[in-house]
DNA sequence: GATGAATGAGTTTTCATTCAT
DNA sequence: AATGAATGAAAACTCATTCAT
């Protein structure tokens, strides 16, 4: 009775399902993405999608982990980068763009996942939160690393750099989520120097250009 | 077994049955969280639940329409003390920083609406996305236009107001939910001082600072 | 904190309410009819319902036996007008067209009711079924009764009168609903006559006019 | 505590639901019979009846449309079989007889669907009025056509075919619920013969038999 | 490996009825 | 008498998961 039996590697069937999963999670969220949603979108057979997940939840934690793994790499060589740049006496503004650019550049090219992962952080399902935890503080442990690296040259100046991590990561996320994923640019130069402009000059050691009082 | 027959004013009731309401979902989310758990936090029986809402949905679009009410509120005083503020010469780090205060102060006030909003907010669930567009723009635009004023009195320097105004609004929002909602700090002037000093360094009209090659 | 307290004398009170309910009740069946369309309907208040009657199933029950009595009574009025016209000598047609008219006018007079009752007749909830067996019988166990007595007179053919007491009244209720009910006409006079008509003369004693074999 | 798997080809299930639904709704009618009814009725679980249907009103909407196209089916070929035997100059009581017939046939074979359809028909419930007015009209407007249909031949007098219709469906309708339905019986013949009988003499072209004045 | 019919726990919602005021 | 807030049993429906084929 059945109606079509697409025989295939396991890796690539489960590959196609984790992509069907990203597809539908990313639009529905993972709450009112059914079940039905990604076996329609895999073109699959229920049974088929508990062969090779025991459950909705663990394709979805798949993903996750994917986004993790894959983001964690990206934040190590930004970092490497970051620092072979400095200790090469480049300029921070250059440095931190590169920096940006390459965060900017992962999420590009994965948007239905970073929209999906970037839902489901906020939403804080009881299921996951311990996960998502981490990946907010992910980026911000990373960046505040980086910031104190700066601090300790002199590059910028000395400051509560957990803060400032924060500060970045949300300015980061919000222009990911509002220029990448939503608007789709491709643009991510002009995203990646406005970023490292705006944070350098507000970081800069220099105190000179403020006076306390009237206008700037 | 039979619950004791609380009787209560219909407002008193209803406040009460919303407090519940914001707890319970603000803790596990609007998909995760179930009537029962809200007659349970609120300790009414289904029917009164019903008797004040005709659904699930109902009640919390509820709260979500309190918080769009107030925060447009509190971003139109923010606004109109800005503007009277730069009027009467006040240096823009001062005026800015007043800004992000009365931003704060209104999460700070409503840390359990806010975590819901903010979740709901980026869940995207399809039946308030209509709603969450807006917020997403809200902040941004209102941070916009002021920048906008702001770059006219010549007191920043011209920019991509959109861009930065999403960069200040991820940057408040991750404050916001870092250090207000989940740390619970009751600084808010610390908060307040960072955003602002950040973003007005960052946005200072005079460039001699930044030598464009070459380090900071 | 009450609305409005119309005292009312409590006979007059009752008819207010059971008049709302007829309402109700035959524009939305017994079971669709919620006691809040009855509320509505009645303007009154909830606990103001109950003290008039114990349940919804309680008010209905009441209209029911209403419409009983009230269709007994006619029903025995026209028996009684049809003996005696017999009793004269008056001829079936006549007597008959009358019987018909009597009972058309009180559907007539009462169309909400009629149609209330003939609904619930046939839904027969198991909550009314005990009289709603007596209604179906109602109609046909006076109209056999008189056919029984015209047999006995010779004034009608011998016949199954149980038979055609169903015919006679299966007829009389399809007439009642779509002409007086649906199409709220008023002319019963011709309804009757047509009726009566066709009963007497398919009950006719002659035999005369049928030919075994060819057309009639 | 756990049901065993009754696994089944598709359309003998949805047969068996069905089957059971029928049981239900005309024991219980649509609104008091509940999914529950169902369930046990068809020893399936909750979930296997919305595998195949959408909701409780689908599965009853399903009988309605059954039986609707089935007796339309039944009153075609009646009429066929009618006007056959009028062009091959069979009496018309004959013909009619055998109209009945089919009728009464096709209600005996399905007596739990009938005293559904006839319940619900009358119950009018708001979600099958549209369904409802039609069966109301779909008996009525057959007969009148064949009615029509003998007056144009001069083998019954001239009417108001319309109204006459009306009257028969009403005494098909009593005939059918009160001796087929109810008690059962096996006997369609003289209930056939009864009612052909009774509006062949009833609409006889010739009047010879009843004086306008006087007894019959 | 693949299929899809079957399952049932868990959810939302309805509404007749109760009872404190 | 009259009110309407409060109750909870019962109903419809959802959907992740299981398992016979």
């Amino acid at each position: 009775m059945a109606r079509k039996r697409r025989v295939l590697p396991p890796d690539e069937r489960k590959r196609e399902i984790l992509t069907a999963a990203t597809e539908v999670f990313s639009a529905k969220g993972y709450r009112v993405a059914s079940v039905n949603d990604i076996l329609e979108a895999a073109g699959i057979a229920r049974g088929t999608f508990y062969h090779y997940f025991d459950s909705k939840k663990e394709a979805f934690l798949e993903l996750i982990e994917f986004y993790f793994s894959e983001f964690e790499l990206v934040l190590e060589d930004c970092h490497d980068r970051l620092v072979a740049a400095l200790d090469e006496g480049a300029n921070v503004f250059d440095a931190w763009k590169d920096y940006a650019l390459g965060v900017f550049r992962f999420h590009s090219e994965n948007p239905k996942l970073t929209l999906l992962i970037y839902r489901e952080a906020m939403s804080l399902d009881e299921h996951f939160s311990f996960r998502v935890d981490e990946l907010a503080d992910l980026g911000t442990t990373w960046i505040a690393r980086d910031l104190d690296e700066m601090v300790g040259r002199g590059l910028i100046k000395t400051c509560d750099t957990s803060l400032i991590a924060t500060i970045i990561t949300g300015a980061t996320v919000f222009l990911t989520l509002e220029y990448i994923v939503r608007r789709g640019t491709d643009d991510l130069e002009t995203l990646a120097t406005e970023l490292a402009m705006n944070q350098v000059k507000a970081l800069a050691p220099i105190e000179l250009f403020l006076q306390p009082e009237g206008g700037v």
